[in-house]
Parts: C-alpha cells; sequence; structure tokens
DNA sequence: CAAATGACTCAGC
DNA sequence: TGCTGAGCCATTT
C-alpha cells in the first residue's frame, strides 16, 4: 500500500538525496515542518528497509554528520557505501559534513 | 485511551 | 570541554 504518511514523506526526502552528499535528521524534519519530530525520520528510516523505491538511509545521519545509522545497518557498511558514493567517512564521521551536507529546504527550494 | 519506545536535538552543569 | 538530562513528535503495544 503507497499509503502517503509521515514516513513517506521522509522516503521521499530522502530519496532525493543526490549522490556523493549527505543531510540530517532535523534538517529532513524541518523541511517536513516537524522540526521537532527528528527522532521520528529515524524511526521512518528503520522502516524505510522496506520501502520501495529503496531509501538511502545511509545518506542519512546526524546533525553533526555521525553515522549514527551504521549500528542499525550492521558493522560499518554504511561508512563504505558513502565513501563509494565519494563521502569522506572517518571514525564513523562524515568529514567535511558541511560541504557534502544537502539541506532539502535550500536544494528544494521550498 | 495511556504508556512506552526511538537511527535526534538542545540546554545545562 | 565533555557528559547528563529533559524535550520533542509519531508509531507501536
Amino acid at each position: 500500500m503507497e499509503e502517503i504518511n509521515f514516513f513517506e514523506k521522509v522516503y521521499q526526502v530522502a530519496r532525493l538525496i543526490p549522490v556523493g552528499r549527505v543531510t540530517s535528521y532535523g534538517a529532513i524534519a524541518a523541511y517536513l515542518g516537524t522540526k521537532g519530530s527528528s527522532r521520528m525520520v529515524g524511526w521512518a528510516m528503520q522502516a524505510a528497509g522496506g520501502a520501495k523505491p529503496p531509501v538511502p538511509a545511509h545518506r542519512v545521519v546526524n546533525r553533526v554528520g555521525l553515522l549514527t545509522a551504521k549500528g542499525h545497518f550492521g558493522g560499518n557498511c554504511m561508512a563504505e557505501m558513502l565513501e563509494s558514493e565519494g563521502v569522506r567517512v572517518e571514525d564513523d564521521q562524515v568529514q567535511d559534513f558541511k560541504t557534502v551536507f544537502w539541506d532539502p529546504m535550500v536544494e528544494l527550494a521550498l
């Protein structure tokens, strides 16, 4: 069922993240209008595992660029994918986060 | 209906 | 400067 709920919104924004870029939970939450639901974004990512098309949850990190989701992916699989896309990751943290940071509020020019 | 959970974020010490 | 506590919203039980 393709129900348009909070998760779907998160999925759509997350799928809009270009390769080599990353965003934060708060940025997506704020874009959706629920700035305080940063946790919900992460919760949506958990459910994103069965979303179609797949959601690049590995491109979604916390506000400091830390791969908090790594623990859920299993191992450093998340960092490997990010590096494969051109994102510099070191010690489970995105380097030049502000440079690779993709802000939906700006990029999508809402 | 109320309580608990969660991949976050901010403020305080 | 680094850790702890509380706040936030939506989903789940």
